[in-house]
DNA sequence: TGCATCTTCTACAGAGCGTAGAACATTCAG
DNA sequence: CTGAATGTTCTACGCTCTGTAGAAGATGCA
């Protein structure tokens, strides 16, 4: 998967916390609001980035509309999921990276862990 | 963590794989031989690339000898582990995530993660 | 049909990375 | 001890990615 820049992981941000489908111009604003009214990018810039997104499968637009409007393609937990696999199958043992992995989680995470996987296949 | 780009990822490939303190000379032929004795880099190149994956924190070097020899800090497998925790933090809802991560593991990884699980702390 | 809005095209600066020569430092053979 | 061989640092350049946005073109509405 591609990685992003700033502007484009925080543009996602507020695509994955708004999971309706905005436009270039309620994107620029909810931006400004949220990064406290600094950062006012020029809505030029928005549909820059946001065409980058598309073409790197990160957004889908809605061409039939005006003005476009574009959505996540992914949820943020999906991404975050898809990335976690991408990371581990750079690993040569995968075994090896999970046991550091659930070696390393806290105990909390542990338990939602055991809890996942019995629900996965209950014992 | 910082991000790697491809020559750094191979270097970081060979200290990985070979877990000895090497010379910049000793990667370069080993990376080699290992891509098909094409891209045959400069020991320049190596040593720049060393330098680099020095101040972000990949590689230690060995400044007492001569040649200069480096190691990578962490195993393949920490490393792993310690982005799949940098990706998970990215997420606002950890558990959620962690939902997504389990529920598309292949069935023998769901059960190397109960195994390490028991193993964790044993019911 | 003309103005307001929206989109695309083009462009540029800065950072990161691969690349490596030039210049400087160190070691070792003789 | 000295000069050659080897090793390291400094400097630099081109390419790509990202943030940035103006200019120009397209679209839709009053």
């Amino acid at each position: 998967m591609a990685s992003l820049g700033e502007l484009e992981r925080s543009v996602m941000d507020v695509l994955w916390t708004n999971d309706a489908a905005l436009t270039a111009n309620e994107l620029r604003d909810t931006l400004a609001v949220r990064d406290g009214s600094d950062r006012v990018v020029a809505t030029t810039t928005m549909l820059t980035v946001l065409s980058r997104l598309e073409r790197k499968g990160f957004v889908s637009r809605s061409r039939d509309v005006r003005p476009h409007r574009y959505r996540a393609l992914l949820s943020r937990e999906e991404h975050t999921a898809e990335l976690m696999h991408e990371v581990l199958a750079q690993s040569t043992d995968r075994a090896a990276a999970l046991a550091r992995f659930v070696g390393t989680v806290s105990e909390g995470e542990a338990n939602t862990l055991r809890r996942l996987l019995d629900e996965l296949a209950p014992r």
